[in-house]
DNA sequence: TTAGATAGCGCG
DNA sequence: AAAGCGCGCTATCTAA
């Protein structure tokens, strides 16, 4: 796979592929490089700068479900982002009613799993496994989480709504996702429907960001020797001599952050190094 | 030999 | 795996 013109690897990103919007990253696959176990991350160590430049790496922050934020507006929620709270802490603390502080690391990592799983429609089943609970516990947590983010539940009832009366969703930006099988009568043809319906349009925000910053990026970066090298949803690679890498981080981050207003903050991080590894 | 489907596993 | 969503690649099996 190695250019015989640049002698590196390059893959190819399909824009009419992924249903939210999203680029897919083919031939190879540069979006699916292992990076959680010890392992994967050694393989990323091996994704290296070309000589006498660095590797910037800069990652939205919770992109997700700071728009979430956005599209249900929800009180808390948006509260918790404009403080710049720990968002798992924080719905940890609704969930568990205690204060953001006496969240211990156990129940961060339940509040994250729900965070992360329940608006998609995770099951009450799912969750119990997964976090190792009783169900009619799973289920509470869930009961509770929308309770406490109630804006989240309107959100989904108002997107479910929506969808049933038109056969499509949007982003809030345009980008629309035909979903016909929202009228099915098949149970599972629909669940399955459904939980895509309310999925897309935050998803596919998030790529609609992403998509717009990368345009603001490559313009910013114009007068200098930095190039976008790779995108991987929420989080991209770029290329800079040594000399610029460090002023052209804090160029990145602000591009980044203003390139669209929301109700929350929009939040990057961008970091510097020889490595794809080491740069995050 | 090739095409298509499935399982398993990597990422956000 | 599962009522989380979105992808791509390799190995394997079946059918043509």
């Amino acid at each position: 796979l190695v250019s015989e013109r640049t002698g590196r690897i390059h893959t190819t990103f399909a824009q009419t592929v992924a249903a939210t919007g999203r680029l897919s990253s083919v031939g190879p696959n540069l979006q699916n490089i292992p990076v959680r176990s010890e392992l994967g991350r050694a393989i990323r160590g091996a994704f290296v700068a070309a000589p006498g430049t660095s590797l910037l790496v800069a990652d939205y922050s919770q992109i997700e479900l700071r728009v979430l934020a956005h599209v249900s507006g929800d009180p808390a929620l948006c509260d918790a982002f404009r403080a710049g709270e720990d968002i798992h802490r924080r719905t940890a603390a609704e969930v568990f009613d205690v204060e953001p502080d006496a969240v211990d690391a156990e129940r961060r990592r339940v509040a994250k799993v729900i965070n992360f799983g329940v608006i998609y429609g995770m099951s009450a089943h799912r969750l119990a496994r997964e976090l190792d609970l009783a169900y009619d516990e799973a289920a509470a947590f869930i009961e509770r989480y929308f309770e406490r983010y109630p804006g989240v539940r309107r959100y989904i009832d108002e997107t479910l709504a929506f969808c049933r009366e038109h056969g499509w969703v949007e982003t809030f930006l345009g980008r629309r996702r035909p979903i016909p099988d929202i009228a099915s009568p098949n149970p599972n043809t629909r669940g399955y429907a459904e939980r895509t319906a309310y999925n897309m349009p935050i998803q596919g925000a998030a790529a609609d960001l992403m998509k717009m910053a990368m345009l603001h990026l490559d313009r910013a970066l114009a007068g200098s020797g930095g190039q976008l090298i790779l995108q991987v949803h929420d989080e991209v690679v770029i290329e800079a001599p040594h000399d610029e890498a460090l002023g052209l981080a804090a160029t990145v981050r602000e591009v980044m952050e203003s390139v669209h207003p929301l109700k929350v903050p929009l939040v990057a991080e961008v970091g510097v190094g020889p490595t794809w590894l080491d740069a995050k």
